[in-house]
DNA sequence: GTCTATACAGCGATAGAC
DNA sequence: GTCTATCGCTGTATAGAC
């Protein structure tokens, strides 16, 4: 890569794609330092307290993705059609993304592995939040709270297992269809 | 842990324990040492390749027990109460297994970080294995071949990423929810 | 703001006594 | 079969020149 990043955006986005590859707790400072084309002291002069603030830095990043590409979107408007169609869209966007950056949420990296507590709690909301504005957009399509509630858990935890099983099978296809089945699932008519 | 552990088996089951905690990466052998109570001479007496080794020794085990627990019964039997039978088996038992584990699938985990490519055919052949007995129990309920198959691996994808949100939430229920509304859609009479 | 050099802790792995 | 001591390497983090 280029020695020439100029700004932390740009390191961010560097250190993301380092972070899907290796994982954050293999992910050295020397392979971050070749293939973010940073040397080490800009390195710690964009992330004063070392690794602990890239990844902060990176799992920020994602999150304003997701909030603004899925999140809100979800969770605007007012009638069935506008909620249709962002159940829509997440599916979309959704495979989009993880398709384009090698199958992995770093969010879920995050629950495995040692440094699991340090961010539990943006673990957490990501996918409450993610949860939570998926079931806004159900109910607006006229399910009860508790059907909204459970469908968008299982369309997230579809999503994510999906996500296993293509990094598993080495296989996009796979992924594209879970989703697929899961917003048939997600539109589909309330139980009478 | 007592320093009195014997034999190979034992270490296994204590070694699986430490990489479901800490990940393979980051469980390091001080770590290992000092949690399954063997010394470094123990340690590469039974595993003479090392951590490498140790990983393949784990999984190998994992492997066997999903292979005589829940695969076999899925596959086995001839009539439609048997399979219902190991569909029902295998919700209970895979929620016994993991509940009891820290919600860490070891193979699922494995499709991260820098030695994904060293174990890739054993994580393949895991969930190819699932899927297959789980679509072979659901073609004996009289699903077609390619429902069975749609369904099966739906339902591997809901359980592994029920385990991520069990570990994002911090929650066992969670996870159970997931996999008993997995069993029912498992169990659905065949779409028209 | 970016570089190189370096501190020093911890890693996986090995050797050799018992 | 298990122990301790130790090797060589790599890790993160820091210091100081430019």
């Amino acid at each position: 890569m280029a020695r020439t990043v100029l700004d932390r955006a740009d390191a961010v986005r560097a250190l993301a794609g380092v972070f899907r590859k290796r994982g954050f707790e293999s992910g050295s400072l020397s392979v971050i330092q070749q293939e973010t084309g940073l040397g080490r002291g800009s390195l710690y002069h964009f992330f004063p307290e070392g690794k602990a603030d890239m990844a902060r830095a990176v799992l920020g990043h994602v999150s304003e993705w997701f909030e603004e590409r899925i999140f809100a979107p979800l969770r605007t408007g007012e009638n069935t059609e506008s909620a249709d169609a962002a159940v829509d869209a997440m599916c979309r966007e959704t495979v989009a993304y993880f398709v384009s950056r090698e199958s992995v949420c770093l969010f879920a990296a995050m629950t495995l592995g040692q440094e699991r507590d340090t961010f539990a709690e943006a673990v957490r909301g990501y996918f409450t939040d993610w949860v939570d504005a998926l079931a806004t957009a159900l109910r607006r399509r006229g399910l009860t709270d508790e059907e909204a509630a459970s469908r968008a858990l299982d369309a997230v935890a579809a999503i994510q297992g999906g996500l296993i099983l293509a990094r598993a099978y080495g296989d996009d296809a796979t992924f594209e269809r879970i989703v697929d089945r899961t917003r048939q699932h997600l539109l589909a008519p309330a139980p009478r």
